[in-house]
DNA sequence: TCCAGAAAATGGAACGTTCCATTTATTTCT
DNA sequence: AGAAATAAATGGAACGTTCCATTTTCTGGA
């Protein structure tokens, strides 16, 4: 088998030179397009380097220069779409921005996520955009404060953290749908899923709990119920909801995939989701469309969030001395079957 | 607003040596583990390195012994959760290895497929995975002959290419899941989704095409019907099947989210899909179970062939003048409800 | 106590770029 | 044609590391 493999060590910038009969630094001036050179020499050498295969070196190059033209985005859960849906969105301005992302998985392990954002560092990331992984400590991103490579906090923020933060309006967004619930008749309402420890289920119960009290209504503390935010966790902790003797009639998840957990929980007694118990999400992932019935919840724009937390990093890599800013994206109530508010329509019309 | 940031430029192997008194070749020395120092200068070294903040420059490092320890991995789409789990099992690997991934997503243009792979061989990745885009041509790869990097292709494969391939057992699959539908009686069968062009279509179409010949049936080429692989394009595709004068009783679509494209188009109809008419897919991807009724489908493991393709890849980065090779995954039969296997056995027992 | 050998530490060249200070070539003006 | 101005090209130091060839320091045995 005569596998062809001439030109073995790499070629450098000082064999195009000797290629095309020029000094390396007029090889330099072509790759980077910062001199003036005759184009007769510049189209010599561009020939001279697709002859040789020539692959440019940004590290050495960044050795001298250092601006890296890469960033760090380091994820908790890529198996969530939610969070590929974001990554798309970094990741296409980013490219546009001539960057390219170091993407990294931690699958919620704090340990996985020093060693990833390190080993970004090493590699020279100009930025990093940290979906952080669960219980991450503020004194874990301390190299943020001192360090010259910014740190953007997204979807879930990190108090007491020196960075920019980018997340959806988790206490508007779940309020929003409460109040959706309580037009629909509701006042026996639910909180499930999400651990009290994570500062998103916080910001979103506390939306909730504010839209019930500015209801007059009062939260039976036996009707906020955490979970694992995953669709058994949904799917226990609705369980447990129904046990209750004076059982709730309806349920706010604390998002999407405990929502899909929940109506699994409720089907298996028997019960028709968006008739018997209204249940609604919050995410708006693409399974919420599919689910059936078909789930209300929180559209935050994934892939918008996404796009704001790569231009926001830019920016400060850009202007390193801008102070840290925080965006907090819309949380729009998105209304489909779950929730019954159709079959509410027929019987106040009929 | 007192922003603390002492440190501005970065610190170096030199700053460690004069802050430890030792010489940069021994902080190197402790830095790689390479040599053998004294238990008490390797401390103070270690303790000069996080008082004034020391990362490690692998690009310097890099300039002198080129193994980067990073990989490229570039994916067509990763929107589909079928790519993310991909991603999951190729990155879980490379972690273990003390690899970093240099993840991109090219949703499906060759242009950024092409920049983000030379971004990706500029900063010196080891090895590269590609999930190529639509329509990559064999001569864009071409460097892969030459280069020091290796090429993985994965999922689709691209013929003409020199690089070690991993991918499912397409045609199997789909021969297993089409004898399914023949085995439940079935006769009149489509095969819906997928453009003509794409490889991995050809392959599913083989099984399937094998499958009924082997059986007996003849192909109605009215039957065989394009669409984008998208669910759209399944609606469609679906839409235009159930026009015909003499509609088929099952239909084999190219993917899962075909089929779910598909499902929808026969549900618009007030067709009962798993009753008046049989719908599978093929991937498995988790929308697969949440669907209702839940899809039968093909399960090919995309954690397991990331895994692999990683291991693959590594095995190559080590072992530069090994074959490449190519390894074909498993395509294992789920049967769920969407294909009446269970009313049909209520049938047959009754 | 001295020496051999091992262990520990060091200096400096090299890696592939950039960029400053120069030199060399070309144009323009009088 | 010659000088002045501009354009084009060049040499070499620097970037932060590794690693080879050395030198220095330590250890234990006679």
């Amino acid at each position: 088998m005569p596998r062809r493999r001439e030109a073995r060590d790499k070629v450098t910038i000082i064999d195009i030179a000797d290629a095309a009969g020029v000094s390396k630094s007029t090889v330099s001036l072509v790759l980077t397009g910062r001199g003036s050179v005759k184009s007769e020499t510049r189209e010599r050498i561009h020939k001279a380097m697709d002859a040789l295969g020539y692959v440019y070196n940004r590290g050495a190059a960044n050795l001298r220069n250092s601006d890296s033209k890469i960033v760090g985005l380091v994820l908790n859960d890529l198996s969530n779409p939610f969070f590929a849906e974001f990554a798309i969105g970094v990741e296409s301005v980013l490219q546009m921005a001539g960057y390219v992302a170091f993407m990294a998985n931690t699958a919620e392990s704090i340990v996985r996520q020093a060693q990833v954002m390190r080993m970004m560092r090493e590699h020279g990331a100009g930025g990093i955009i940290l979906c952080p992984a669960l219980d991450t400590a503020a004194e874990e991103l301390a190299w943020a404060d001192t360090a010259d490579t910014p740190l953007l906090v997204a979807i879930r923020r990190l108090p007491g953290v020196a960075a920019s933060t980018v997340i959806p309006d988790n206490t508007a967004g779940s309020a929003r749908i409460t109040r959706h619930l309580l037009n629909l008749g509701h006042k026996r309402i639910a909180y499930i899923g999400g651990m009290h420890s994570m500062v998103v289920r916080q910001d979103r119960f506390l939306g909730f709990s504010g839209a019930m009290a500015a209801a007059g209504n009062a939260i039976d503390p036996g009707l906020n119920i955490e979970s694992m935010p995953t669709r058994d966790g949904g799917f226990s902790a609705m369980g447990a909801a129904l046990a209750l003797p004076d059982r709730p009639t309806a349920v706010v998840c604390y998002n999407d995939v405990v929502a899909i957990g929940a109506m699994l929980a409720a089907a298996k007694r028997g019960l028709v989701v968006g008739r018997d118990i209204a249940i609604c999400g919050f995410d708006d992932t693409s399974e919420a469309r599919h689910v059936s019935p078909a789930l209300t919840t929180i559209a935050v724009d994934a892939v918008g969030l996404g796009e704001r937390a790569a231009a926001m990093l830019l920016e400060r890599i850009t202007n390193p001395d801008a102070p840290a800013t925080t965006h907090i994206g819309p949380a729009d109530l998105v209304i489909r079957e779950s929730c019954g508010a159709y079959h509410h329509a027929l019987q106040a019309a009929g």
